[in-house]
RNA sequence: GGCGACGUAGCCAAGUGGUAAGGCAGGGCUCUGCAAAAGCCUUAUUCGCCGGUUCGAUUCCGGCCGUCGCCUCCA
């Protein structure tokens, strides 16, 4: 069969365009990764998944896909005013460790968290400090270019220079209000933004570096820019984001690097939209209402559960987070585990029928990765009695190297991770045998003594099973 | 104020100019000492509201209502 094209929806078009790589068979990537200050929440997470879909979908069809993710290991300020906190080093100061050992930390507990979620890692990782001179080097192009300015503050950019401005985003300029909290004074246009912060003249910070221009720290647009044209070069194929960094973050990240080099900088902009909690509101580390992996994992949840809630929403769409909406989907995808576990791998009849089904998940996730559909298809598929069981399993096996939601993998089922204590483990033995006897009255006696405990005895032909009851 | 997105069953959520995928929850049946689990079956005459285009619209166009996001570090 011939490979299908894949669509993908372009901020920069509003539009499903085919793709076509700059270079036949390559992909060059960047996904934009986290502010290592604290724990990803479960919002920043989804927003990882898609681009993974995307990345092994290529792969699948044979691109070879180099895919770049950053850590903003640096701090920024709160705000581009003066009084602004650096998040990192509050973070730091706050437990009383280094600058450094904070993004260190979190950095790695990120990675944990991608990997609890099957999210494969980039072809590289690449840590903001360790471009410094990448940074300069590219803040010195932009200077060439009569693109930049001096303040009290730092170097700035001068977006009026930039014909293109704002152009992604279609930001009006004009109606820009500016937030109360940004200080204006010393910046030639609000949309201007810093590329060079000078440290404090009062405070000594833990990061800053020398520049030509004084000592201080990168502006936080500028480490993208720097780190993409280091390791894939001027132009590249798709860059991946949050939709909220649509109108500013990539607005400059697309005016540095186009003003620096005069060639286009990404073909293809992909933005996930948010994970909204119940009420319609955005989760956020600002807003308190943080919710980490290790939360769920807490809770019973396996991560994988909450890859497939992801999973059955778009990504440009509001997902809605909230604990019963987690829990069907928990509960759904170990019903369809189970349901794959108990396919027949003898039954290969009618392969036709399963090639139908490949040509349809296929094209659903080469349509901008409409995993929703092709999850749907799944369940449709290990349902369906018209095709062998055998030919299912093949599917499943290829598919889930994409959905990558461990379908074939039997042993990680809740009720089998659970740690029952002894003496409701008695109990059941106790319960058991009273039921082979067919004591009734006591069977059901200590049935209720080991609901009381939280745990369900599931009554098999041969033997039984604990679970736990939901908390 | 500017820009943008969304509104499909109790809930989550696909989708198409030709009469609504899938999942969860619910209901029924089978199984079971009774349960649970599992299996089978079932669940929207209808897609926020009102107009328009059309033989026909949930799907296209216009208006209205509602919700949300961004414009400030944020996925």
């Amino acid at each position: 069969m011939t490979a299908p094209e894949v669509k993908l929806f372009n901020t920069l078009t509003r539009e499903k365009e085919v793709f076509v790589p700059l270079t036949p068979g390559q992909v060059k990537m960047y996904t934009c990764g986290p502010t290592v200050y604290n724990y990803a929440h479960i919002g920043n997470l989804r927003s990882y998944i898609f681009p993974d879909l995307l990345k092994k979908l290529l792969a699948f069809l044979g691109y070879q896909v180099t895919q770049i993710m950053n850590f903003t290991d640096v701090g920024h300020l709160t705000s581009d005013a003066d009084a602004g906190d650096d998040k990192i080093e509050k973070a730091a100061a706050a437990l009383g460790k280094s600058a450094w050992d904070i993004s260190k930390f979190y950095a790695e507990a990120f990675k944990q968290d991608i990997s609890a979620l099957n999210i494969a890692f980039p072809s590289r990782f690449t840590y903001a400090t360790d471009y410094i001179p990448q940074q300069i080097d590219l803040v010195k192009a932009l200077e060439d270019k009569d693109l930049t300015y001096a303040n009290e503050d730092g170097v700035y950019y001068d977006t009026a220079q930039f014909s293109d401005y704002g152009k992604m985003a279609k930001l009006d300029l004009e109606g820009l209000q500016e937030g109360a909290r940004i200080d204006a004074d010393g910046k030639r246009n609000k949309t201007d933004f810093a590329l060079w912060k000078f440290s404090p003249s009062d405070a000594q910070r833990q990061m800053e570096w020398e520049s030509p221009w004084g000592k201080g720290f990168p502006g936080w647009h500028l480490e993208c820019t720097a780190m993409i044209f280091a390791e894939l070069g001027p132009t590249i194929d798709i860059h991946t984001g949050g939709t909220d960094h649509i109108p500013v973050h990539h607005t400059n990240e697309i005016a540095q690097a186009e003003g620096a080099t005069g060639q286009p900088f990404v073909k293809y902009w992909l933005h996930g939209e948010f994970l909204v909690l119940d009420q319609n509101q955005r989760m956020g580390k600002s807003e308190g209402n943080f919710v980490t992996l290790q939360t769920l994992i807490d809770a019973g949840f396996s991560p994988k559960a909450y890859r497939y809630l992801c999973l059955t929403s778009h990504y440009r769409h509001f997902l809605t987070f909230s604990q019963d909406n987690l829990k069907a989907a928990s509960t759904a995808y170990f019903k369809l585990k189970r349901t794959i576990e108990h396919l027949h791998a003898q039954d290969d009849r009618h392969p036709e029928g399963a090639a139908e089904y490949r040509e349809k998940i296929l094209n659903a996730l080469c349509d901008d990765l409409n995993a929703p559909k092709a999850v749907g298809l799944i369940w449709d598929l290990v349902q369906n009695d018209q095709v062998g069981d055998a030919h299912k399993l093949v599917l499943i096996r290829e598919f889930d190297q994409i959905l990558s939601l461990d379908l074939l993998n039997f042993t990680d089922y809740p009720e089998l991770l659970l740690q029952i204590p002894d003496e409701v483990q008695s109990l059941a033995q106790a319960r058991w045998e009273a039921r082979l006897a067919k004591n009734w009255a006591e069977s059901d006696r200590l049935r209720d003594l080991i609901q009381a405990a939280g745990f369900q005895m599931r009554d098999g032909k041969d033997s039984f099973e604990l679970v736990a009851l939901d908390a």
